[in-house]
DNA sequence: GCCGCAGGATTTTTT
DNA sequence: ATCCTGCGGC
């Protein structure tokens, strides 16, 4: 054994170690919260470059991009940079994407596929229902969603589902799944689950190709095993092949993706999935001090399903959880702002990026954007698409991938009047009529003459200069490079910015919104800079679909990394703070009450267990007596979770803000009296 | 065909 | 509270 390697072992425990040591053969390392999974992956890594094996035979697989950065990250500090890039860190959906667009073709789709987001999705799926024969009524699009996409993650066919279909609705959506694919394959279209079944399929029905891949890629490492479903094992499984080199690391307590399909059994069946594999338990915390890992405990034992564990932590007693009642959600937020800030000023040994908010949804981040903008705290919203989301975004890249794929019905509809250009419903129904003859693009049969002669004149000349503008940025776009450059000539000569200054009446948000065009110009640019050779938009495009914002590359690096974090407690997997804050800590909200009816409580116990584990020193559990819902003030009672957190290691804390509030008793009397004034008046 | 307004739904969680 | 949809007047 080398001195460097046996460097890097010095930095392991024992049972750390035998894991990094083997590098070859199935191991399983299984192990709760913060006992260093994700450091054997990285050392193993790196162990695995100095016995000889090249970088660019290594595969590690993340579910998140914030997962394969840190872990890039932390590989870049144990092996030489150049090869820290030559290694593949990536979620499953990139590497597949890398595959297709090399091998696609082998199963008779075009390499320059596009990826459908969400609100692809969802158009095509409106599309399918309807196609289907069904009204919306009968059958929503978030329903056909989420069930095709678990049918792709058990890899069921269209045709498996309907046989396979137990009632009225199950039959529909094997029919709305048919047209569902059928539409996206017209449009050259991939959705996220098509990533992977395709990459699957080709490997399946290509033993050639496969053998190519099981070549290059000799060792492979998966993170958060736990929440691989049928569809991923079944890649990692080809992928694997038959030297089978692979290393799988996870924790039963985190699995919190069964409601997309993960199934806890692919981490509990490892030994007999991958026989005479190594299983190595690790139950020392290196995170948490013994107060959160005691709590942590106390919630996660209650769950019925799970193979107990002991976790032991040398970090010491720590500090108490914080409980913290506030009176509304505005309050809470306020709380968790001025509790920073305190913090801060107290030790001047920390910083803004020590701590994190974690909430159980999205919609929870606003408040906590206000409050912590308002106590001129830098936050960082993490895991949401937010500014791609914004309506003239959307727009914007709508144009961009109409100019790669003009097959892209749903962008070309998308952005059909935007600006207006004299087409509406009844050119738009005669385009459905000429596309069921011709099977021709919408962007295409705007060029055409059986389409423009029944136009009028505004709409003919609208339906040309679009046609013609369409075309040529098209070949501008279909040379690589200049991208910012060329989106900002493309949008002006669309006379899509003039279009947005005219169409919001407010000056301002026209503005706002003009300038958010300028951003995602800027956005592009930067992109480009990070880029080895000058990108095609393709290219750019695909980054679009698969990273979220906070991915994008920052132009302030220095801010953004002292900042709050603000996410979903999903989005934290993996992820450690100092400092962590969990509002919403409320019946209905934490468990959630969609959870509750579905009857997913354990998996809600587990993702809150998650939450807890993320802290180093401390938790802030913060719960509020009121709450605005739906545009309407509801009463909070506190999250049962709260309950499971035993006394002597939690503490109460009134919200510095908060007034004494008043019980339910006194309140009844407050009405009361309030009833009698008006009365006697 | 465009634009403005009223009424309705909307909040799990992600690639 | 806010975003989207559908209807009706211009
Ligand atoms: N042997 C060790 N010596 C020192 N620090 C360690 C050791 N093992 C792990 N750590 C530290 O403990 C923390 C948690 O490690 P890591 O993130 O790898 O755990 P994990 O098991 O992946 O956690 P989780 O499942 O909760 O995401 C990290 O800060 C890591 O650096």
């Amino acid at each position: 054994m080398s001195d460097i390697s046996k460097d890097l072992l010095k930095q392991l425990n024992p049972e750390q170690a035998k894991a990094v040591a083997i590098i070859d053969g199935p191991v399983l390392v299984f192990a709760g919260a913060g006992t260093g999974k994700t450091r054997v992956i990285t050392f193993r890594i790196a162990n695995m470059i100095l016995h000889g094996i090249k970088p660019q035979n290594i595969a590690g697989m993340t579910f998140t991009n914030k997962a394969a950065q840190e872990m890039r990250e932390r590989l870049d500090k144990l092996v030489e940079r150049g090869d820290s890039r030559k290694v593949f860190l990536g979620t499953f959906h990139s590497f597949c994407c890398r595959v297709l667009r090399k091998d696609i073709k082998a199963l008779g789709f075009g390499t320059n596929f596009t990826i459908a987001d969400d609100s692809d999705q969802a158009g095509v799926m409106k599309q399918a229902i309807v196609e289907a024969g069904f009204d919306k009524t009968e059958i929503g699009p978030e329903v056909c969603i989420s069930f095709i996409s678990r049918a792709k993650g058990k890899m069921m066919t269209p045709q498996d589902v309907s046989r396979a279909a137990e009632s009225e609705i199950e039959i529909k959506v094997g029919q709305v799944y048919e047209r569902y694919m059928q539409i996206l394959y017209n449009q050259n279209m991939l959705d996220f689950d098509d990533l992977l079944l395709l990459t699957v399929r080709l490997w399946q029905d290509h033993p050639d190709i496969l053998e190519r891949y099981n070549e290059q890629y000799t060792h492979l490492l998966v993170d958060e095993y736990q929440d691989t479903n049928f569809l991923q094992f079944q890649l990692i499984k080809l992928l694997a092949g038959k030297n089978r080199n692979i290393c799988a690391v996870g924790d039963d307590d985190q699995s919190i993706y069964g409601w997309r399909g993960a199934d806890m059994k692919n981490i509990l069946d490892f030994a007999s999935h991958f026989p005479k594999s190594k299983e190595i338990k690790l139950e020392q915390n290196y995170r948490c001090t013994n107060n959160i890992l005691k709590a942590a405990n106390c919630v996660i034992s209650r769950n019925a399903e799970r193979c107990a564990k002991e976790l032991w932590s040398k970090c010491g007693q720590g500090e108490k959880i914080k409980i913290i009642r506030a009176e509304s959600d505005e309050e809470e937020a306020r709380y968790v702002a001025e509790a920073i800030f305190d913090t801060i000023a107290g030790d001047p040994g920390t910083q803004y990026s020590d701590f994190a908010v974690l909430y159980r949804s999205n919609h929870q981040s606003r408040l906590f954007e206000n409050s912590l903008r308002d106590a001129q705290i830098p936050y960082r919203l993490v895991g949401s698409k937010s500014f791609y989301e914004r309506r003239e975004i959307r727009d914007a890249i709508a144009y961009l991938k109409l100019a790669v794929n003009p097959k892209d019905d749903q962008s070309f509809l998308r952005i059909l009047s935007v600006p207006p250009r004299g087409i509406g419903d009844k050119a738009i129904d005669s385009l459905k009529k000429l596309q069921h003859i011709t099977f021709t693009p919408y962007a295409e049969l705007i060029g055409h003459d059986e389409f423009l002669k029944d136009l009028t004149g505004k709409a003919g000349s609208g339906a040309r200069n679009m046609y013609a503008t369409l075309k040529k940025w098209r070949e501008q776009f279909s040379e690589p490079g200049n991208l910012s450059d060329k989106t900002m000539a493309y949008l002006k000569d669309l006379n899509f910015i003039e279009g947005i200054l005219k169409l919001y009446k407010d000056r301002e948000e026209a503005e706002r919104r003009r300038d958010n065009i300028y951003e995602l110009v800027n956005a592009i640019a930067s992109y480009e800079r990070g880029a080895s050779s000058p990108p095609m938009l393709l290219e750019f495009l695909e980054t679009y679909a698969l990273y979220d914002d906070s991915d994008k590359v920052d132009e302030d690096e220095e801010k953004k990394k002292n900042s709050v974090t603000l996410m979903t407690v999903h989005a934290a997997k993996g992820l450690e703070f100092s400092y962590v804050f969990i509002p919403g800590m409320e019946h209905n909200i934490f468990p959630h009450e969609r959870a509750m009816q579905e009857g997913t409580c354990e998996e809600e116990r587990r993702l809150f267990y998650v939450a807890l584990t993320r802290a180093r020193k401390n938790v802030h559990l913060v719960h509020t007596r009121s709450r605005m819902r739906y545009g309407k003030t509801t009463i909070q009672r506190p999250s049962e979770f709260i309950h499971d957190i035993p006394e002597d290691i939690s503490e109460s804390l009134q919200s510095a803000a908060a007034f004494k509030p008043l019980d339910e008793e006194e309140l009844k009397d407050a009405w009361a009296a309030l009833y009698s004034i008006g009365e006697k008046k």
